[in-house]
Formats: structure tokens, C-alpha cells, sequence
DNA sequence: TCTGGGGTCCTCCCCCTG
DNA sequence: TCTGCAGGGGGAGGACCC
């Protein structure tokens, strides 16, 4: 228990940057598909069960936010083009906007896809000032990447932040030290990193609406009312304190995967056959970082959207996939299947990066829950319990013509898929960045020569195979 | 058609150990 | 030897972020 909370040493320039794609995903989609500017655009999942991952100005304007359903999004916005998240061209796109930051520094902290901090600490302002480094670093990675971007700048990471939300859509706002009250205490506490919700409906029973208000409170009312951590946090925030520095690495702590089914599981039979599958796709996150795990964790969403985790440690790190997929069947099978299942996840956790062999797997292998199981499904529809597999590229087909994705045609050239229709023919619109507002096709998969193939970086340049991409959340 | 998927961090609780 | 307590560690759940 801290019982004492003093003010830190702040630096004494806003020369912490804060860099912010505005509706990263969308403008993505807006940048290389020229038909979709100025046009309301949501990215998510399309399926019965998708959420809007990012919606593009245009569909916000219309009362369309990230994570709202993508059914609700497509009641509130129906003129909006949906399509699919398509990770390598956003990594590529990033890749651009951090490098912007790496031109001034090599301290950057990436936050996400689309955001980063950057100390900007040993960089001379010259004559235009903090403001002058800020556009320059705008207009820089708007050259770079070629979609909108945001800059904040602040003596903290804290003000840094909240200067770049600010500044969107496509503005800089440099906070200087001594506009820093005036800047934070007219603000909502529910714009500060750490308020959701929950603790904003806490505070406000406290009368806590504004930083201003915060500010006025005591830290014991604080932590009694937010917990040890979450109040200290916030009588410093409240205060402008924040001397966390610029992090250019961090430790990752976990790697899985979950996936929500289409429909829902019922009975222990149909979970634990899909299982292995989800088990896969967490591995393969795992082994991507190199790493061996202790701790698996199997995390279950039933209907009612209430959620348990179970987890089984080992005795030692493992990076054996059925050492691993034995350990979620046993947590699994530690789940009271009570209800239908809509979420299946798996999670690796105690991460060590040199993995220990197991040198005793036999018998624990074969162990019951998690073999897989012939699914028994009753239902109509095998593909409702598909775990999505990963997109493949190859001839188009049908079922795979999820909207928004890349194909070439050998007479028509480049383009994307705007729908599968119900006739069995798939809607493509051949365009790219570079040859402006393209025509609609409708065209049969079964007679065409449909190919799918992978995104286009940010200088319409073929980008990898993405078997190392990384799914990444919302913008 | 309510409510995705990748994470991190915190709190509470229970069990074990000294 | 028994008991009570403090502290550490792990598991479970929840809040939060993008």
C-alpha cells in the first residue's frame, strides 16, 4: 500500500510523440480501393456473429462505431461497403507509419497496428517549434504510408495520447507544459487510458465526471472506490503526472486464439472436437515467438455469454504441440458444460523462450478430451463448426469469396470481391490505388479464372506470403 | 440476427509453507 | 506439537485497450 503519491520529475518539452492512424483498417480499403472513397466503408466480420472492427469516417458521421455489431452497423448504415480485414496490407502500412517515427528516432514504442509513441527527446525543434516537428512528422508519414494520420505531442505519454484523439481526424496538437491543466481538466474522465465503463459508472457515483473533478478527490477515496492500482493511477493522471518513459521493447506474456462458432456447440462431444483446431491456431501464435509454455489455459463462452477458464499447469515449459493439446484437454475437461458453447479458446501462458523437452510424453498424449471426435452435429450446416482456416490463395471459389478480398482475373487485372451472390456468381470490382475508380464484373467462379491472391503494400508492390502475419485487433 | 479476437493488468481467493 | 498468521504463488474472473 502506497500511502504516499508525489509528483515525478517531468521533462521540460512536450517532445513525446504520440502517432495515430485515423480509421486505420478503412482508410486502408479507401487508399487502394479508389471506388470506396469518400464512402462510408466498415471492416469486420461478416458472419452471423461479426463485429465492426473499424468504420471509415463517412459511416461514423452515420452513428457507426468499432465494435458494435456488424448486423446493427448494417441497420444503421445500409448504403456502407462491409469487407473483411485483410492483415498484410495493414501490417505493410504500418511498417510505413513506424518508420516515419524511426527516421527521428530509435525510440519508438509501437502500441498497436496503427499507433506508436516516439521520444523525440534528442531532437532539436529548430525554428517552428514543437508544432513545426509535429506536422513534419505528420505530413512524413502521410508520404510514407498514404493514408491519414494524427499526431499529438506532450511532456508525457499520458498528454501525448490524448493530444493525438484531439487532433483527429487528420491534425496535430502539440500540449505545452503550461497548457497542460487547461487541456486535461475540462476532459471527460472517460477519455483517459484505463476508464472504461465500469470504473467511469464508479466515479460518477462519487460525482466524478471531468479530470477536474478527479482532481479533487482524496487518493484514499479514489483507491476505495477503484481498487489500489487503478485509483493511484488516476490521482496522478488527474495531475498531469507521468514520467513512463518510451519502451522500444516488451515482454510478451501470453499467445492464443478463440474462435465464436457460427452456431452454437452443444454437449462435451462437439466442443472437444474442436479443440485441436483451436489448440493449432494458438501453437502456431506460440511458435511463432519462439516460445515454450507452462501454463494452458481453455477459456469457454457459453450462450448466455458467460464465460469460464480453466488452466493446467505443467511441471515444466513445454513447446511440444500434443504435450500442449493433452493440457487443454485436460482443462477442458476441468469446463462444467452446463450450456451451449459459443466461444472456444485456448491460451499459452508462464512463457519461457527456451523451451525444455518433455521427455515424458508417452501416455499422456492419448489422453481422452482432447482427441478429436467425430462432431455428432445433428444440425443441418458442417461448415457453422468450421474454425476458420486461413484464407488460402489459389482458384477463387465460391465459399471463400468473403467481400473485400484481393483477385486477379487474367483479362480484367486487379481487383477485390465486393459479393457472393446468391446465383453463385461473385461481384468484383477491378481497381487498384493506381488506376482510379474501377468497373463492377459479376463473373462465374466455375468459368473464370478467379484467382486469389494476396494485398498490395502501400506502393501497389506484391507483398509476402503472410504466413507469418499476425492478426491484430480493431484499429 | 445483440455482443470478435488479440492481448495486459489487476483483484480476489485459496492453498501451501515457514 | 499445535495453532495462528503472514506472505507467496497460482487460478479464476473481470476491466480495459486497440
Amino acid at each position: 500500500m502506497s500511502s504516499e503519491v508525489t509528483a515525478p520529475r517531468m521533462r521540460p518539452d512536450p517532445s513525446i510523440a504520440h502517432l495515430d492512424a485515423d480509421a486505420f483498417f478503412a482508410s486502408v480499403e479507401q487508399a487502394q480501393r479508389p471506388s470506396l472513397r469518400g464512402r462510408p466503408v466498415l471492416v469486420g466480420g461478416t458472419g452471423p456473429r461479426g463485429v465492426v472492427a473499424a468504420a471509415s469516417y463517412e459511416a461514423r458521421a452515420l452513428g457507426v462505431r468499432s465494435a458494435m455489431s456488424m448486423a446493427s452497423a448494417r441497420r444503421a448504415c445500409p448504403q456502407a461497403t462491409v469487407v473483411v480485414p485483410r492483415f498484410d496490407a495493414y501490417s505493410a502500412f504500418s511498417a510505413r507509419i513506424m518508420a516515419a517515427l524511426r527516421e527521428r528516432t530509435d525510440a519508438v514504442e509501437p502500441l498497436s497496428i496503427d499507433e506508436a509513441f516516439a521520444d523525440l527527446g534528442a531532437v532539436d525543434p529548430g525554428a517552428d517549434g514543437w508544432p513545426g516537428v509535429a506536422r513534419a512528422l505528420r505530413e512524413r508519414a502521410v508520404e510514407l504510408a498514404g493514408v491519414p494520420v494524427s499526431v499529438g505531442m506532450g511532456r508525457s505519454k499520458l498528454v501525448a495520447k490524448l493530444a493525438s484523439a484531439a487532433a483527429k481526424p487528420a491534425g496535430v496538437v502539440v500540449v505545452a507544459p503550461d497548457d497542460e491543466d487547461a487541456f486535461l481538466l475540462p476532459m471527460p474522465v472517460r477519455s483517459l487510458w484505463g476508464v472504461g465503463p465500469v470504473s467511469a459508472e464508479r466515479l460518477e457515483k462519487i460525482g466524478v465526471r471531468t479530470v477536474e473533478d478527479l482532481r479533487g478527490q482524496p487518493l484514499d477515496t479514489l483507491t476505495m472506490v477503484l481498487g489500489e492500482a487503478a485509483g493511484t493511477n488516476l490521482f496522478r493522471v488527474a495531475r498531469g503526472w507521468d514520467d513512463r518513459p518510451v519502451a522500444e521493447t516488451r515482454e510478451r506474456k501470453s499467445a492464443g486464439a478463440e474462435h465464436t462458432f457460427e452456431r452454437d456447440l452443444h454437449g462435451r462431444a462437439e466442443v472437444a472436437a474442436q479443440l485441436p483446431a483451436v489448440t493449432d491456431q494458438a501453437f502456431d501464435r506460440l511458435e511463432r515467438h519462439g516460445g515454450a509454455a507452462r501454463t494452458v489455459t481453455v477459456k469457454v463462452r457459453f450462450a448466455g455469454f458467460s464465460t469460464v477458464t480453466r488452466a493446467v499447469s505443467l511441471p515444466s515449459p513445454a513447446a511440444d504441440r500434443a504435450a500442449l493439446l493433452d493440457a487443454a484437454g485436460r482443462a477442458l475437461d476441468l469446463v462444467e458444460l452446463t450450456e451451449p458453447v459459443r466461444l472456444l479458446g485456448v491460451a499459452f501462458s508462464a512463457l519461457s523462450e527456451h523451451a525444455q523437452l518433455m521427455l515424458d510424453l508417452a501416455g499422456s498424449v492419448a489422453t481422452g478430451a482432447a482427441a478429436p471426435v467425430a462432431s455428432g452435429a445433428p444440425d443441418d450446416d458442417p461448415d457453422a463448426l468450421r474454425p476458420v482456416a486461413r484464407r488460402r490463395r489459389g482458384r477463387l471459389r465460391l465459399e471463400d469469396a468473403a467481400p473485400g478480398l484481393d483477385v486477379v482475373h487474367p483479362r480484367h487485372g486487379r481487383g477485390w470481391v465486393v459479393k457472393a451472390r446468391d446465383d453463385g456468381r461473385v461481384a468484383v470490382r477491378f481497381e487498384t490505388a493506381a488506376t482510379g475508380p474501377g468497373v463492377q464484373r459479376v463473373l462465374d467462379p466455375a468459368t473464370e479464372e478467379i484467382e486469389l491472391v494476396g494485398a498490395l503494400g502501400p506502393d501497389g508492390e506484391e507483398l509476402p506470403e503472410p504466413d507469418a502475419q499476425e492478426p491484430r485487433p480493431e484499429e
